[in-house]
DNA sequence: GAGTTTGAAACT
DNA sequence: CAGTTTCAAACTC
């Protein structure tokens, strides 16, 4: 996140703007929330923040690996609804539209409200140093693996003073509100919040669509429904739910947890229905977050694991809950992943609109059998997503090892030999870490970059784009032909992109031929728009200044255009940008109407993989000296043709473009309340 | 569950 | 950087 913008979450806003805004009056409006409930939550809040300890993988990439993976939330289309959800929140122009929103969500418990808050005063001002003391202070977030309850407790006392220092400090409700949208925005939030919702992903990130979050919750929190609730409170569930606490951290003791998990009693999971065992066992998932590749394998297992809804579904994730799912007993993530299994039918729906599920009905259409082998498989291994590894001879110290890979330490069902990725060779797990870092500094960073697109516009276009999501090497497949999981590609659930030396490449989610063909496509339509944005551009200009010598380059006047071309040309992106996509959805329609979403995709692929946190900016206004120092395409810059009615359908849609872009803005959080 | 295939990771 | 080896997952039977 930027640092500017990180600041304005931070500075609360004049009172005044808030009360002028319309989502002031309405939530003025509303019954203020009492800071009594969010007793509840923190205890949920805490579970799931508090009892992390430190990361024992500490990369230097660490940054990019949460701005990746925050990014990589947004890739899908789901994410895109969700994201566009908190766009609505955010927006003080839509507060009718997002009003819907709660209605259809009203349901959505206090708690989650609350967890939101606290987690928002995480980032206010005056209370951010009470909330790290309870965060960090042993004593007062309870180490990790006790008692859920006395360190909910104690959580709950300091979250309790945040509220008062909230109060004593004045902090607009709705500042709180409107910066529960942005709470994932801090980095381990965000992480967290990548984390889950890469391993949920598909069917899992309908939940940031707050589509389908509440049923669940009433039948299981008993919650009372509140209409009043605060607009952002809803799209931003999911976020809610997820961010909070490390997740990272957590993967690494899941063991622990997973222990734990199995003493919870039978009542307590039915409590919260079948869902929740395979929800948790999803919120494993997180702790795989902390590798793509998981999140990718995981996403993928979900996404069956939804597509196929059933009772066998849930059966072998309780099962797998029950025995060897390092799982943690921790509320919110269940809540949030029962949420998202509480309603099969709508997430069914909700599949249905999504290409994923197409992908894999195709992929699943060998056989019924197959289909089942599959989930089976994935199953486990998204549960698996705590990766569990069967190494022999790597000692679970290299990449080989799914679960080193992955970042995250070897658990009990794994079935290595002689397997040193165990927080008792925390030393040399580090130490190897280190130099296969120092061999390949991204040795430990996603693979599969994950573009921010589900910001943009989730038409099919959108999805139909092959730059949506790549592996970032690519893959080598020669005999896989793409089509099985050999592929790093295919296993990620990405297209096959340029980065890709496959040979005969058939992956379902995009081959490499039609990644290539689009490019060149799009090239030429660049092209064919630059000479005519060219041609238009002189004669206007001479128009203008008849007696000038300025030459029809690009002018001055129309940089702040210019600054837009660099991202709108799509085949001009180096490789690492290919990278950034956003898979699943990617590829599947290569011949579509890939324009207008390429236009969409560019400026974030530009700059998601490691500029993650200018995007805002560049959305935004991007100054172009930043947008000149991220794009490589900088110096091909077309002259904009402003107003002119012979820019042509390419420019349209280039227009057209930059305004979906801008409207994706809130996606990211907008740091202003006032949004 | 054993054996084979595959391609990434590691090594030279 | 290319070729080879090692490795473990994916796959097949």
């Amino acid at each position: 996140m930027d640092n500017s913008q990180k600041k304005k979450i931070e500075t609360p806003t004049p009172k005044s703007k808030f009360e002028d805004s319309p989502v002031f009056n309405y939530i003025n409006n509303l019954s203020p929330i009492e800071a009594v409930r969010s007793i509840p939550t923190v205890q949920t809040f805490n579970s799931l923040s508090f009892t992390s300890p430190p990361p024992v993988f500490t990369s230097p990439h660490a940054s990019f690996h949460r701005e990746s993976r925050f990014f990589r939330c947004h890739n899908s289309v789901e994410r895109s609804k969700a994201l566009e959800s908190l766009d609505r929140s955010v927006s003080t122009q839509e507060v009718v539209v997002a009003s819907g929103e709660v209605d259809l969500n009203k349901e959505a418990t206090l708690e989650d409200q609350e967890e939101e808050t606290s987690c928002d005063r995480v980032d206010s001002p005056g209370t951010g140093d009470i909330v790290t003391q309870v965060l960090l202070d042993p004593s007062g977030g309870a180490p990790r693996g006790e008692d859920d309850g006395s360190s909910s407790q104690d959580v709950s006392v300091g979250l309790r003073k945040i509220l008062d220092a909230q109060k004593e400090n004045g902090t607009p409700r709705l500042m709180a509100d409107a910066a529960e949208l942005l709470v994932f925005r801090s980095p381990n939030d965000s992480e967290a919040f990548g984390c889950l919702v890469d391993k949920i992903s598909s069917s899992e990130r309908r939940f940031c669509a707050g589509v389908k979050l509440t049923k669940h919750r009433d039948i299981t929190k008993d919650v009372p429904a509140n209409d009043n609730q605060p607009l952002a409170v809803v799209p931003n569930q999911l976020v809610s739910n997820l961010h909070r606490g490390s997740m990272r951290r957590r993967c690494l003791d899941f063991e622990v947890l997973g222990k734990r998990k199995k003493d919870i009693p039978d009542d307590d999971q039915q409590t919260v229905g079948d869902n929740k065992a395979e929800s948790s066992s999803k919120c494993v998932v997180p702790g795989i977050g902390l590798h793509l590749n998981a999140i990718a394998m995981a996403s993928r297992g979900i996404k069956i694991n939804t597509i196929h809804e059933d009772s066998t579904s849930v059966e072998i994730q309780k099962s797998f809950l029950g025995s060897t799912t390092p799982v943690q007993s921790q509320d919110i993530m269940r809540e949030t992943l029962d949420q998202a299994e509480s309603e099969p039918g709508k997430e069914l729906a909700v599949e249905e609109e999504t290409p994923k599920p197409l992908v894999f009905e195709e992929l699943n259409q060998d056989s019924l059998q197959k289909k089942k082998q599959v989930r089976k498989v994935e199953e486990p291994g998204e549960g698996d997503s705590c990766k569990r590894c069967n190494c022999k001879k790597s000692k679970c110290l290299k990449l080989y090892c799914e679960c080193f890979a992955a970042g995250v330490y070897c658990i009990e069902p794994c079935s290595c030999v002689d397997c040193f990725n165990r927080p008792i060779h925390e030393d040399t797990v580090l130490a190897t870490r280190k130099q296969i870092e120092s061999r390949n500094p991204l040795a430990f960073a996603p693979k599969v970059i994950r573009n921010s697109d589900s910001i943009m516009e989730t038409s099919d276009d959108a999805s139909k784009t092959p730059a949506s999501a790549r592996h970032k090497r690519g893959c080598n497949c020669k005999k896989s032909n793409c089509l099985k999981k050999y592929c790093e590609c295919f296993q990620s659930g990405v297209g096959c992109s340029i980065n890709c030396r496959c040979e005969g490449c058939k992956n379902a989610f995009g081959k490499k031929d039609a990644y290539l063909l689009a490019i060149m496509e799009s090239k030429q339509e660049e092209d064919l728009s630059t000479i005519q944005q060219n041609s238009d551009l002189s004669k206007e200009v001479e128009q203008n200044h008849p007696s000038s010598d300025q030459p029809s380059t690009p002018l001055p006047p129309y940089r702040h255009m210019v600054v837009h071309q660099p991202f709108l040309s799509k085949n001009r992106l180096p490789p690492t940008q290919f990278f950034l996509g956003a898979g699943s959805s990617s590829f599947r329609k290569p011949d579509g109407d890939l324009s207008q979403a390429r236009i969409e995709k560019k400026p974030l692929e530009t700059v998601a993989e490691d500029k993650t946190e200018i995007m805002p900016e560049i959305l935004s206004n991007t100054p172009i000296t930043t947008v000149k120092a991220i794009s490589p395409n900088s110096k091909r810059v077309s002259p904009p043709h402003i107003g002119s009615s012979e820019s042509g359908s390419i420019l349209g849609k280039r227009t057209n473009g930059r305004k979906l872009i801008l409207r994706s803005i809130p996606a990211f959080p907008s740091l202003n309340p006032n949004q």
